[in-house]
DNA sequence: CTGAAAGCGCTTACAG
DNA sequence: CTGAAAGCGCTTACAG
């Protein structure tokens, strides 16, 4: 057996040479699991290495190597399920690839997302992939892709320049959930909740295309804009109610307004699913089990999650490879809301 | 003005330094802010970096300086929004002090967690903040201990041992919580949801005195346990509607098994509030606008968050202080479900 | 297979 | 204030 001292400080790759009586640079190769160290040799080293306690410093490696392993994750809104089923595919899918995830949240600030982009830089993350905070100028998208850093822009684009974006067809989803209310004989159907932006208007058009195909015209009192947060859908879905005439259905700009709006017709002793009927978006997995569970549109957010970072992990493997892009297919969930 | 050489690998500090005429050691120093340098020849320094797109190279400096500004957040279930909200607490907290969070989803799972910090570890993180994965043997906590890594051990407790810990009262909050329900006149009062462990035994332990304190015994087969899901609180409610004499309330292991409850009551037409009352426990923001908005036991998970990152920076600038302890108090939150 | 040497980008005494 | 030098823990040719 080799002697073991006790170190004070961290052991290095040099103690374990000494300890095993090899060179430090046979350890380093038997570390990365080189096949120019005999077997024999290599599990020697390893088990000197364990029985001193040494730890790989993976940082000191990745300078020298100019390597990282290092993905950053930025969020916009983690009190969205939605988000949060997104954050959790991508990060599964990284760790199984090896990869560690830097998570910042920005909850809809521009100014902290610039701030946590400049620090995953300086951390010298090997990748981004950013879900844009409301307000965020195109512009962001160049800055980041001069760093030289891959970026992967998710759920809401950022303008008309190249890059690699996940998100999903939101015109033809709201089409499809708008189109599901009229088959069933809505004549007054509400576009609830959310605001002016791609995801918005692209769900919007939608939902005015499905009208037009019935030849019926959208009118613009039943669009009732609000926050994409339970509390928006709570107080939109109150505004839509005094519209007259009275809609009997609304399609929901994403699940939480959805949900917010069940809140409000609860209160208000409406029966969901008979007299009154919403439809969400999103997929989010709370849907299934609200009261009453929701119909809506899935776009599968843990899914999306997965697929943006394996567009990360192509784009990683293939710097030069054309731009990448996944657009999640929406298909309707029918539960009993609608 | 200097010259702005066009750089193929990154400028480094020696580039910044030739590009102004200074050593590299007074470029170092300008970029630590050492008032050493004269702020005229600083300024100076700055232009240059700024003028020859240099960045800073963090985990260089953090392997010279033997630190490091990252801390390991380690979370066990992200589809609770108890967990996101204790996530966004904790980031939000780590990030106002300069700290960078490394996120990791174990998803209940004690090997993918072992894997994850054993990750960390190599990766220098300079502490780690941990929700225990169900099933986390005690022993855990000395061995990352013995790591030498600040650990804080949050929302479950894991063993009698020493160690740093963030949580909340979970027996005054079942307690008052049950009392609540008993003093509105309720004689059958369930527990639903939950699986046995510290947080399980402690919940249903203010429960059973909520009870004794009435002077009645705690009916078995009112205790209903489940996966701490919607699914979970969905399932058990049902179970609970089968038991003679029929419960008329009960108190939840926490919001989303309460949440999956009123799911359950809504599909039998059961009118939550009048018919039958539910309270949660957690406090999550959904609760405010679920259909009905949930009374529930607010032990405010976004602070918890904050709080344990707290607990995590008063460690790392006293690394010998006494064990650091934070324990929310419960209060209860009443709105229409009880 | 192994050892000596240089270097990743930074910081930090130390001498001027 | 500045410059030369050593070193954080690793990897990688290169010569043996």
């Amino acid at each position: 057996m080799a002697k073991i001292p006790a170190l004070q400080r961290p052991a290095t790759i040099l103690d374990v040479a000494e300890a095993a009586g090899v060179s430090k640079s046979t350890v380093s190769l038997v570390l990365q699991g080189s096949p120019l160290i005999r077997e024999e040799t290599a599990a020697k080293v390893r088990e000197v290495a364990a029985s001193i306690g040494y730890v790989y410093n993976r940082r000191a490696a990745q300078l020298r190597n100019q390597s990282s392993n290092v993905i950053g994750v930025v969020i916009n809104d983690l009190m969205n399920p939605f988000f949060t089923e997104v954050l959790v595919g991508i990060e599964r899918r990284l760790a199984q690839e090896g990869f560690i995830t830097f998570m910042a949240h920005t909850d809809e600030s521009v100014e902290l997302q610039s701030k946590v982009l400049h620090s995953m830089r300086e951390q010298n993350a090997a990748g981004i992939v950013l879900c844009p905070a409301l307000g965020t100028p195109a512009s962001l998208v160049k800055e980041v892709q001069a760093w030289g850093i891959p970026l992967i822009v998710m759920v809401r684009p950022l303008g008309k320049g190249s890059y690699d974006y996940a998100g999903s067809d939101n015109a033809s989803g709201t089409l499809m959930a708008t189109k599901h209310l009229l088959d069933a004989g809505h004549r007054r159907v509400g576009f609830l909740g959310g605001q002016s932006g791609p995801v918005y208007d692209d769900r919007l058009a939608g939902y005015r295309d499905a009208l037009r195909a019935h030849r019926m015209k959208t009118d613009p009192a039943l669009i009732c804009q609000s926050l994409p947060t339970r509390q928006g859908g709570y107080e939109a879905l109150q505004r839509l109610l005094d519209v007259k005439p009275m809609a009997t259905s609304a399609v929901c700009y994403n699940d939480i307004t959805a949900l917010g709006a069940l809140a409000a017709l609860g209160e208000r002793g409406v029966i969901v699913g008979r007299d009154f009927s919403i439809v969400g978006f999103d997929g989010v997995l709370d849907t299934a089990h609200s009261n009453p569970p929701l119909t809506t549109v899935d776009i599968r957010p843990g899914s999306l999650g997965e697929a943006a970072a394996g567009l990360m992990l192509e784009r990683l493997s293939h710097p030069g490879a054309a731009r990448l892009r996944y657009l999640a297919t929406p298909k309707l969930l029918l539960r009993a809301s609608a």
